[in-house]
DNA sequence: GTCTATACTCCGATAGAC
DNA sequence: GTCTATCGGAGTATAGAC
């Protein structure tokens, strides 16, 4: 039936419900009651697809995490060492703008020392764009990459913030494009 | 009694313990029952003085707000415009060394679209230091201070954030006289 | 101590795909 | 006719606010 290429399936609708409730309400502060009611299924599926209410905060973590992969290979492909610079710069918009349920929830569970911090640590994951940029400050004959590549992590670490509070990201270009102003020769 | 000088009372005790369990394993995630044993009162006194969980968390960012305020009327009061930048980008430090838990609490709540988020805003209380310096940076004739003032409040948001996770502060201060370094002339 | 909410279990029934 | 996905609801155990 063509219906099939409509209809989200009922585990879909779990998880994209789940991602909506935890990332707004907190994984805590959500039950799975809840969950099931406003996803229009039976609390009992939630169990037979997950297992548990932490198998479905771990599948969202692991789907999110591979939704947000090639917004990091872009600039890990990069050649330029300049577009690095301004690629990274721009970042935390794109993930924003395409996944932005999933950063903030993420977000949550890292500003607390839930169990969770060191399995859905996503640090990792940003470690090549790390060394990326600190190679690209190398290139270009900073007088200290390292330092100026915390500087710019910690920046958009500030930055990040912002964007998830903002309605309209739209408000962000000027600010983004006045820090890539920064890095233009 | 003389021990009435060096034993907090029970109603502190609540506080104390209860701040630092709300910053590190967050507010829903932490129980009164565990507060209560942890500040070795019972249960019923936390009822008695705060009314509900509720009330205990109202109080104790109250009283967080009272205690950063001296760190922000330094800025305020900072007559040299170069001196307000430099001191602006010393207050995450000064803040979190004082008052690390509660600043870690407030970022939690912030975090979160809870029911919180608007009571127990903390922004209001900064809109001085940003007015501040975005006047610091009109007088030294920056191109575009109101900007120049979003980007340093974004940096010190990551700054921030970085901060809170350190164990030992002192790792910060390199990256602390970078950031002060690019606002020297 | 009380009462409610919540994670999780179990199972009989149903409807559709093959 | 069987298999799979799901429902709906009864039920348990425990934790947590008060």
């Amino acid at each position: 039936l063509i219906t099939h290429f409509f209809t989200m399936n009922k585990k879909d609708s779990i998880l994209k419900i789940a991602l909506e409730l935890f990332s707004n309400q907190g994984y805590e502060n959500t039950s799975t009651s809840l969950i099931a009611k406003k996803a229009a299924v039976s609390e009992g599926l939630i169990f037979r697809h997950f297992t548990n209410k932490e198998g479905l905060l771990t599948e969202i973590m692991n789907e999110g995490i591979i939704k947000i992969q090639p917004f990091l290979d872009t600039v890990i492909n990069e050649k330029d060492a300049e577009k690095v610079i301004l690629k990274v710069i721009e970042l935390p918009y794109k993930i924003i703008l395409s996944e932005k349920e999933f950063w903030k929830l993420q977000i949550n569970i890292k500003s607390q020392n839930s169990k969770f911090k060191k399995d859905f640590d996503t640090n990792k994951y940003l470690i090549p764009v790390y060394l990326k940029l600190n190679q690209a400050f190398s290139d270009l004959k900073f007088e200290n990459p390292e330092l100026e590549t915390q500087y710019l992590f910690t920046l958009l670490n500030g930055l990040t913030l912002s964007l998830i509070e903002l309605e309209n990201l739209n408000d962000a270009k000027v600010i983004i494009n006045y820090i890539q102003s920064k890095y233009k020769k």
